[in-house]
DNA sequence: GGTGTGACCAGCT
DNA sequence: AAGCTGGCCACAC
């Protein structure tokens, strides 16, 4: 993780996800040791399109669980679909059982 | 090296 | 209950 810009380590930890599990910004933000960073995790992902690697930005979700980043997808359907095909529940923007599914890097790391 | 920009968050109105 | 405000901080220009 030495000499990784924070963009990269955000993309680091990212593809760290396992499949069929989420994330928070804030719980990234706090595992790479600043956790007031929040908006620039939902920036890294923003830009993450034209990162050399592929980003499983849609693991990614605000504190409650809510798909917030979908707009950045190719439509507004597509972060629902992919987090669906791995067995995601989602109603109304909403994940299902959050909490279950919820993948905390500064412990499972 | 100041300024703008956010896919956030908590607290207030 | 829904919307606004300010704080937050790494990055690009």
């Amino acid at each position: 993780m030495e000499g990784l810009s924070f963009f990269e380590k955000v993309y680091a930890v990212v593809r760290e996800i396992p499949y069929g599990r989420v994330t928070s910004y804030r719980a990234i933000a706090r595992y790479l040791g600043s956790e007031g960073s929040a908006r620039m995790v939902g920036w890294a992902m923003n830009q993450s399109h034209n990162a050399t690697v592929d980003i499983p930005a849609h693991r990614v979700v605000n504190r409650i669980g809510l798909l917030t980043g979908k707009h950045h997808f190719g439509g507004p359907q597509v972060m629902q679909q992919l987090l669906e095909n791995e067995g995601i529940i989602i109603i109304g923007d909403q994940i299902i059982n959050f909490e279950e599914r919820f993948w905390d890097p500064s412990k499972e790391l």
